[in-house]
Order: structure tokens, then C-alpha cells, then sequence
DNA sequence: GAGTGGTCTAGACCACTAT
DNA sequence: TAGTGGTCTAGACCACTCC
């Protein structure tokens, strides 16, 4: 495979990064040395940092410079039902979905960020729509940025029917999960969730609040979350950093599906 | 907020090409007259090209032109468990993972090229920890990347037990799904599968076979599929191209996940 | 004030596509 | 053969950080 100049600039860089010669923290070459030493212009320097930053190796800080990324690991995001009598391989895998347990995991300091207050909004058509409830119905919206170690992880605005949640606007219900609280106040349990998810370059706010630059990939997803009765009590819709997530799933291959699932493999024209 | 001219020429192609100015399949035009008609440099048009392109907006071909895509055309993968009894919105959601219904479902035709001849190949450490079999074991190899329209969608790097499947290799099995035929031979039903997924721009190689173009992401995964038994007998290596894929997943949030599932919600610091 | 990354320019050559 | 996107060059100015 003949590689480009900038793209075998990005694996030089991937390499010394990957096995420890440029450590985590580090401060890299300016763009300017690197195309002094590689004897490259700056733009194709340039081309090979974005393409390394995407993959979450450096972060670059205009006036300041290029570090090494001390944020490698990936948060493994798992969902689904556990394959039990597996063994299943790496096997620090184990069922969770929490923030917090993602970052106590990998030893980082969760902090959540609001960046409105909680309050209580008309539902637009989509929100209605996703909480199946009469569109301008009044729902409780939350909009947040989570963060670990001062690095934002992701941004998520979520609404809730407000009957069953409204009254969190003026009580504190400090760390209670907000479903453990939902169920010991009145007695619902939520059952199912489904996310829809999408990759994408990330967006100019969002690279803002997310502080990654022009390129960098992010999951867009929306979850909605139902009780036992199937009514819905949370949508939500989250942009995740790309190069710090590992989403996990499993599911059951059903029988109306179990045809359909691997067309895939044999179909030779 | 000030744009600078690459996200406003950006978001003039965005607008068009959302409010149907420019309707899908349309070509646009090139980049040097776009260059001449907006006076911004041809590399200042690359880029705003590029930055909507990673939206899924446009496509681009060497050689070619640049074509107007439309989001709505990504493909719809859903995964998981049917949520009875619930009204679904958008209600085209149904349960599938087939490339070839999917392809249908939106009107194009599937093509699946093999970029290598399937073979028996000695299982790698990883290929046996996935498959759960000794290292250096023969394992079937099939390598294909899949199309629709002549449009790249996914590169497949799949592995298969050789003492079930071997036989492929020299039998042909036509349009039969690979497991139903497993289920029709050897009585052997699939059960379950799990699937990690992460997002992140495209490599070169990956570049290459999608022709996709430097910056677009994609979606990375491995799939390993498990039969009613406990034994793994697909192991995939999946890469996707992120702007025609959307990914849904559906679970139950158990009770040992429930607490978990949300402490999302209110931590806040 | 010196250095950094972010953006932009006006060229150039290449491989590929279409005709 | 003409046109396209992909890559690269050698400059330039900007806003920002650090000293």
C-alpha cells in the first residue's frame, strides 16, 4: 500500500505515541518543527495531526501546542443481557451504562456540568412525539455536559414527563439514581431502553462544549427508556466524544430475525 | 459566533441541500468553480466540502464530481429485542440486520465483492480467543467489502469454525443464509450476539476501499454471534462508513443494571 | 514579543473518470 | 483529452498563550 506523505507522517507519529516513546502528556513538535524535520509543509503536517487527533492520540491547543492524549482508554459503554456461561474474552467486561461507574472504572474524577437550569419546557413536536404525550404538554428538560478529569465526555439533554418528575425542580434528591428514586416513590420500574446512534463529524457547538477540533468524529444517539408498562419516561438526546467511547451491545438473534441476520454472508453478486 | 468562511460556505451548501434546493443524486458543482463563484481558494472549498461531506450530505468521487446524498438515506440497523405493545415512532421500525433487506427497504442493489477468495487460514491469537479455539487452529476466512449502487457501504473480515463451516469452500450454498444452512445440516441455531462498537476517521486502506475520503468516519465493530449452545461461530471484523449508517439498539435494563443505568441523571459535581 | 495552532491563498502535479 | 477530486507546497495573517 503506497502511503501518502502525510498519512505516513500520522503513522510515524501513531507509532512513537503507541509504544511509550512520546509519553501521555507530553508536549509534541510544533507543526512548524515537524515540517522543518520531515521536510514537509506545515499543511500536510497539519493533515497528519488531524488525522492522528481523530483517532484520539494528541490533543492540539491553539497558543499553546500539541500534547499526547492522556485519555487512550476508550469508556467501554455496555448494554444488553449478559451471556452467561461465556467466557468472555478480555473479561473486565460486565454489564453497566453509568457515568459514574464508567469513570470510577478507569480512575477519572466525574463532574457534571449544567449548562441550563433544569426546568420545565412545552414539548416540541419530536419531544411529544418520543414521550408519546400531546405535543406543548409541560416536560422537565435537563441539558448537561458531563466531564472527567476537567475533559468533557459528553453532552446530554434529556426530558422527562413532568408529573412524575416535575417535583424535582424543587426537591433534592442528591445522589439517588433517578430511576431507584422514581421506583421507591412510586413504585415504577423501568424495563427497556433503545438508542439510536449515528457517527458524525462533530458539529461547531458541539466542538465547543466538547472541545475537540474540526474532524473529530462524535455519537450522536437518542435513548428512550420505558417502564414495565411501556410508557415512557425518558428521551434523551446525547453526543458522545467518538474517540473516548466504546459502545457494547447484545442481543438476542429472534427467530423472525434470525434469517434476515446473515444475508450478509454469502451473497456473491 | 463568527464562522469562518469554510463553515459559512458549509453552511450554504448545508441549507440548500437540507430545504431540497439541491435534491439528492444531484452533482454539484465542482470545486474549482465553486472556488471562482464564492472567491475563496480551492482548498478553503475542500474543506467545507469536507466538513459536509462527514454529515452525510455529500458524496464524492475521484474523478468524478460530488453528489448531493441525503442523511435520509442512511441505511437503518436495529438490533435487539421488539418492544411489543408500543406505538414506535417514525413506525418504518421493524426488527432486521440484513444488508440485502436493507438495501432494499431503500430501493438500492446490493453487490458484494470478495476481496479475497474465502479460505482455511490458522487462527491468529485474537481470531482463537474470539472463536474460543487453540491458537493456530484452521479457521474459514471470508474478506468481501459490500455495495449498493456501486456505493461502498461496509468492508466484512468474518471468521468461522472450519470443522462447521469448512465445507463451504468447496460446496455453494447459493442465496441459502449462512445459518440457516448451519440450522438445515447440523441442527445448530444461533442464539445470540454482541457487537463493540467504536467511531473514528477511516484509515487510508479504509479510505480506499470505501471511497470515502479523508476525514469521514466510520464505524468500527466486531461482532461475535453464539449459538443456543454457548458456542461462538461467527467472529467479525465490521467497518462501516458512519454517514449511511444508523445503528439501533434495543435492551432490557436488568436489575442488576438498573441502579447503574442512570446515575447519569443527577450527579452534579 | 516570540511561539503556537487555526485559517486562508494561489498555485502545482497526480490518478481517475467520462467521452 | 478535458474535467474531477486527492494531495502537496510555500507562503500569509490571525487570535491566543506564555514569558
Amino acid at each position: 500500500m503506497e502511503l501518502g506523505k502525510a498519512e505516513e507522517i500520522a503513522e510515524r507519529l501513531r507509532t512513537k505515541i503507541l509504544d511509550g516513546t512520546l509519553a501521555p502528556g507530553t508536549k509534541i513538535a510544533s507543526e512548524r518543527e515537524l515540517s522543518d524535520e520531515l521536510e514537509a509543509s506545515r499543511m500536510t503536517v497539519r493533515h497528519a495531526l488531524e488525522i492522528i487527533e481523530g483517532e484520539g492520540l494528541i490533543i492540539r491547543y491553539p497558543g499553546r501546542g500539541t500534547f499526547v492524549s492522556g485519555a487512550q482508554e476508550r469508556v467501554l459503554i455496555e448494554k444488553g443481557r449478559e451471556i452467561k456461561n461465556v467466557s468472555i474474552q478480555g473479561s473486565e467486561l460486565r454489564l453497566s451504562g453509568s457515568f459514574l461507574k464508567d469513570m470510577e472504572r478507569i480512575g477519572r474524577k466525574p463532574y457534571v456540568r449544567f449548562l441550563e437550569q433544569p426546568s420545565l419546557v412545552p414539548a416540541t413536536e419530536e419531544i411529544a412525539k418520543s414521550l408519546q404525550i400531546p405535543t406543548g404538554t409541560l416536560v422537565l428538560k435537563r441539558y448537561r455536559l458531563q466531564l472527567a478529569d476537567n475533559l468533557p465526555y459528553r453532552i446530554i439533554e434529556s426530558y422527562y414527563p413532568s408529573d412524575l418528575f416535575g417535583e424535582l425542580l424543587t426537591i433534592d434528591i442528591k445522589d439517588k439514581p433517578l430511576f431507584t428514586w422514581l421506583q421507591e416513590k412510586y413504585g415504577i420500574r423501568v424495563s427497556k431502553a433503545r438508542e439510536i446512534l449515528i457517527a458524525r463529524p462533530a458539529n461547531q457547538n458541539e466542538r465547543q462544549l466538547l472541545r475537540i477540533s474540526s474532524g473529530s468524529p462524535v455519537v450522536a444517539f437518542e435513548r428512550t427508556v420505558w417502564t414495565e408498562t411501556k410508557r415512557v419516561v425518558e428521551w434523551a438526546r446525547i453526543i458522545a466524544v467518538a474517540a473516548l467511547y466504546t459502545f457494547t451491545y447484545e442481543y438476542d438473534i429472534d427467530d423472525w430475525n434470525r434469517e434476515a441476520q446473515n444475508n450478509d454472508g454469502h451473497q456473491t453478486n
